[in-house]
DNA sequence: CTTCTAACA
DNA sequence: TGTTAGCA
């Protein structure tokens, strides 16, 4: 893993921050939590500690709220993006088809290797 | 002072 | 979702 992404995946951020950056309150940044959606860390007092790449896919399902999906829908993308991030590790021993090839070039632009981003709609890069 | 959990005039 | 109580 490079040195950027563990910085993003840093948790160190406490809910006061994450409410400032989402523009979302307390309560409902939790409420997510619970709803299984986000999984962040425990400082040694309970308190709850967040990534940047939290806040990106927090900011992500504010999105996919607006744009009208429900909590249980948002949670099926990212249970499908796990596994498909498990696959390509899983593949990425022997060779690939030109097509999946270009599948993972794809995701690459959509920075879903990382597990999260992206909307069938709106990003819509070339590939 | 900030955050946490649980609960609801 | 907001808000509040009672802790840590």
């Amino acid at each position: 893993m490079k040195e950027k992404e563990l910085r993003r995946s840093l948790s160190v951020l406490p809910i006061g921050t994450v409410m400032k950056l989402t523009g979302l309150s307390a309560r409902q940044i939790r409420y997510y939590e619970q709803k299984n959606l986000l999984a962040p860390k425990r400082s040694k007092g309970n308190r709850r500690l967040y990534s940047l790449n939290d806040v990106d896919r927090i900011l992500d399902i504010k999105d996919y709220l607006n744009a009208g999906l429900k909590i249980a829908e948002i949670k099926h993308i990212y249970d499908k993006k796990r596994k498909q991030a498990a696959k390509q590790n899983h593949r990425m021993s022997g060779q690939i088809s030109d097509n999946e090839a270009r599948q993972l070039l794809k995701n690459e632009l959509l920075n879903i290797g990382h597990l999260q981003s992206d909307f069938p709609d709106h990003h819509n890069y070339p590939v």
